[in-house]
DNA sequence: TGTATATGTAAGTATTTGCTTACGCAACTT
DNA sequence: AAGTTGCGTAAGCAAATACTTACATATACA
């Protein structure tokens, strides 16, 4: 429980559980106990999971008779994807070509806020 | 100073501190006071974040004399880029009709005007 | 040589995390 | 109405996290 301070997508995707649930419902959604069904913990501890995910964005709970929904709303992860894309020309030998070009393309559209030098 | 267990990429990026560092070392190597200062918590805390990165790969030092110059590998967030992509296509709209449009040049790219491509 | 500098690391601590069990409640089923 | 199902949430706990201060060590410099 405790507070709910900062949670922020990155420290959501941070929990290999919380990215094994986005992959579940990622195309279907899926009410509690079928979550719960694919793993080991108890269906409290998914409970718990999806309100974090729920808490930063990543998932919408659509409540039907009395079972409850879960829809992954992943438009959050662009913030990972935009951050993690500054830095695609430090690794991306590995990355298409058009995968690299289109990022080219992309960080040429948006203002991207550069890493600061003193 | 416990265990230093799973120490994974996804995990390593969830720290706002650390997202920072990051940032301050992608483009030129510093060594540990200098990243120090751009930060309000003590050395100590900045040395152990490097050592987190360190050990997760993304960060490698460099001694030099008594300094220690950080420098990033950043090729281990091809892992987080890489689970980001699939799921892409549930929050790109705008970034589906570029990359659809980048598509259909790709298929045919002699017949088409390119954004800058650089 | 002695001292300042750059750094690692240990020890201690408060907070957060991820889990558990126990319980409560609303919604279906019979 | 009574039981079953689906789920939230509280309480408790072990472990991890993110920091601190204190200290050790190696290098540079006078």
């Amino acid at each position: 429980m405790s507070i709910e301070a900062r949670r922020d997508v990155f420290q959501a995707i941070a929990d290999p559980t919380r990215r094994q649930i986005i992959s579940l419902i990622a195309n279907k959604s899926m009410n509690l106990n079928s979550i719960a069904d694919n793993f080991n913990i108890s269906r409290p501890a998914i409970s718990q999971h999806i309100k974090i995910l729920t808490e930063c964005g990543m998932v919408v709970v659509r409540q039907e008779g009395r079972e409850r929904f879960c829809e992954a709303k992943l438009d959050g992860l662009s913030e990972v994807s935009n951050w993690v894309d500054q830095y695609k020309q430090f690794w991306n030998e590995k990355f298409d070509s058009l995968g690299s070009y289109l990022e080219r393309i992309q960080a040429d559209n948006q203002s991207n806020e550069e890493p600061n030098a003193d």
